[in-house]
DNA sequence: CAGTATTGACAATCTATATTGTCAGATAAC
DNA sequence: GTTATCTGACAATATAGATTGTCAATACTG
């Protein structure tokens, strides 16, 4: 009776689960992809060719191209996230070292996974409308992470700017990042946390400045 | 005699005046278009409509629309770039002075420019190898405008530690740039300038400590 | 095993734009 | 005024890839 309200099982997996394993092996296939051939040299064939699924199965889990960028850039970001996260908390609360934590985890994933780095840090960029505005949002995210807005609650609604420090910092990490990547990594990962962080450190310190009245 | 030599005129001026002419009206009328629907929304038609022009006088000055959107982008940043030396010249010899004349005319510029700063800024990204390819050397040569390296000889051809340090500055300034834009510049030119120049100090102060041998 | 749901391969269609080619009319030279 | 050059409008072609559709083969169910 159970059953009977469910599809027929294919490979002991039911209608739906199958559906989401299809999607997944896309977003694996499209990460691998891109990391080759960036985002616009991506055909849609290609990438159904390295999922071992044929087009048909795209357009059943993606409206689009576009969409399956977005996905799999969430894909991406969203472990990421956990795992600064975590860093951070496990580094306890003192903001430097939390700082540095998570710092050392992302350039350390970086360095251990260049084709995800790749769709996180460069194919992601002016695609469209949309996908900027995810890439946005998944921005803000990490911004919080390396510096915590909630520290005081009086400026957990960043002001203008404030806001414009974080977004400075996040770029200088982005684009250190960025560039450490394409020279294949030159530096070792401490030393590239150590000139991030003093990038972050700006959005700290300046923060408190502000905040206290001088106008630098 | 001497006139014999030249191509026969056209409203005054002969075959070559004429084809630096269409070039130009080409160049403009591509920063035109990329400021209303961006480089990936650009037809070349449409840029030849602007520009009064028909596409065979496209196909006669670029190769195709990238080569376009590389002239349009080095004639963007050679205006921006004589400017910016130009005013960090004026501004005598003290480093924080120059830094921030040249932030101070950039950020001017941004806001009175708009369609010139989204090419600039925005639609340079991630096109090609060879478009990445210019920007980068554009980059380079901004991040000596405000930091300049020759300041002693010794470092004049940055280590990599160095390196990693102007590109975090100029990604931050972009950054700060792009989301200032986008915002429709709700701070003062100054205040975004006093932020921008915050992120820059790092690479100055950073850079000494580095020298003395201290590591962070 | 018979019947049906599901799959994989691939053809057909659609759309959009770059790029090249044609030609009649306009403009300058003499 | 005649001729050679240049111009503007636009048609023709080429390409590339997304999206949809067809159908036989396969895997499950009872």
């Amino acid at each position: 009776m159970a059953r009977s309200r469910k599809a027929r099982l294919y490979g002991g997996m039911d209608a739906e689960e199958r559906r989401t394993e299809r999607r997944l092996k896309l977003i694996d296939a499209a990460i691998e992809v891109y990391g080759e051939v960036g985002y616009r040299g991506a055909t849609v064939k290609a990438i159904c060719e390295a999922a071992e699924l044929t087009e048909r199965y795209f357009y059943e889990s993606f409206a689009n191209s576009e969409a399956l960028l977005i996905a799999a850039y969430g894909h991406v970001v969203g472990h990421l996230h956990d795992e600064m996260t975590a860093a951070a908390a496990a580094a306890g609360d003192d903001a430097e070292m939390r700082l540095r934590a998570a710092l050392t985890l992302y350039f350390t994933r970086l360095k251990e996974h260049p084709k995800p780095a790749r769709v996180f840090l460069l194919e992601i960029s002016g695609i469209s409308p949309a996908v900027d505005a995810v890439k946005l949002d998944a921005l803000r995210v990490f911004s919080d992470i390396l510096v915590p807005p909630a520290l005081d609650p009086k400026r957990s609604d960043k002001g203008a700017a404030a806001s414009l420090l974080s977004v400075g910092m996040v770029g200088a990490v982005i684009s250190i990042a960025l560039r450490w990547v394409s020279k294949q990594y030159p530096q070792a990962v401490e030393e590239v946390v150590a000139i991030a962080a003093s990038f972050c450190r700006v959005a700290l310190t300046e923060a408190d400045h502000r905040e206290d009245g001088h106008l630098s």
